[in-house]
DNA sequence: TGTACATCAGTGAACGCGCGTTCACTGATGTAC
DNA sequence: TGTACATCAGTGAACGCGCGTTCACTGATGTAC
């Protein structure tokens, strides 16, 4: 089976895609090997051809998600700016869509606290796709009460990651729904108009 | 081996008491029915005379955290209210010391995103949990921008849940605390004056 | 152009291990006489 | 008060199972002649 470099890069891609998807869904330790590698239409033993262990594919899968939470929380906002852009961010990070779709979405609420028990390698991909999001916000976010565009950015991801993590796990869509409102409001203090949700 | 009632309900609690403090230390799925048994002076088989399955435990173990929750955040503060008292709450929930000791905490950060994967008990345990942090800060807590006191301490919970996440998650031991101060200034626009970290 | 060979991505079985749960048993205690 | 018995909390071995990882092997492909 010699495909040349190409064909194994392709296939790598798409263990980290099954990856992604499958740890952001299910969880780290609750997905296995096994899983993730028939969702990419392989066997489990091919697996070690393409990374040294599953804490490496799981440092790897960052990357792949930080790609896409990119692109459905920036993309078609080029028109806008200052409050008015920051308001889509928020609408869109804070979304019923995005709660009821953890495996496409951000991975800080589905993974933050298992990979904080992990070793370096995750978490320094964490720390990268942090830093990468504060990075690419903050030129375009206003400044808050004592903060900066930068601290607001990262003040921000934490309420995001704690918010959208309380709304999956709490049963009642209610309460659920609450949680997403109140963390827009807290996030958007200069609109006092009511938020809506409609995602 | 008959004791008694009152010798059986202090066992279970040893087990309550212990998996309370391994799993928001190891996570849920990474920490075994045996080792929570070991830490608390038993072996495994026993497990089953007290509870029908260990996510049972896990919803149970809620209930005890919420107790000691309870008292770190709000033992001592009687003298003060309103965004001094405010203050010194989200002063003692976004510190080093909860960060740097997760087995005691708050089981939000630590197991938020399991327990968002789990069964309907967990998941009502925590959101009661929930419900009883909004209902007990609530009375004491001020109004914010767009958000009366219950809703505040909502979205304030959901900040206080991802930034502990995140600080515990980065490896950088700067930036960690970085997420710390710039939480706190999210969750108090009240006070301008720069937040520093001396806990 | 056609053929023989070398490569190596991926297979599939097996490894040791720890998991959650079950269950026959034990022996310290409470109780009845 | 002393003794025989019933209770049942906890033990410890075993259950089937799935885990992460290893490894001998295969066979489709690229390459050399």
């Amino acid at each position: 089976m010699r495909y040349g470099a190409e064909h194994k890069q392709r296939t790598r891609r798409r263990i980290v895609e099954a990856g992604a998807r499958r740890f952001r869904e299910s969880g780290y330790r609750a997905a296995g090997v096994d899983q993730v590698m028939k969702d990419a239409g392989l066997t489990a033993g091919g697996f070690y051809a393409h990374f040294s262990s599953k804490e490496a594919l799981l440092a790897e899968t960052l990357g792949l998600s930080l790609e896409e939470v990119r692109s459905q929380l920036l993309g078609g906002l080029e028109g806008l700016e200052g409050v008015e852009w920051l308001q889509a961010v928020v609408r869109r990070y804070l979304s019923r869509a995005h709660r009821d779709q953890p495996g496409a979405g951000c991975p800080l609420p589905t993974l933050g606290s298992e990979i904080a028990r992990e070793g370096e390698e995750p978490r320094l991909a964490l720390q990268s796709y942090l830093q990468q999001i504060v990075a690419e916000l903050a030129p375009r976010t206003p400044a808050a009460p004592g903060l900066d565009p930068e601290d607001r950015v990262l003040a921000t991801a934490a309420l995001f990651a704690g918010a959208l993590m309380l709304a999956r796990a709490v049963p009642d869509e209610v309460l659920s729904d609450r949680i997403l409102r109140v963390a827009r409001r807290l996030a958007l203090p200069e609109t006092a108009e009511p938020h809506t949700l409609t995602p």
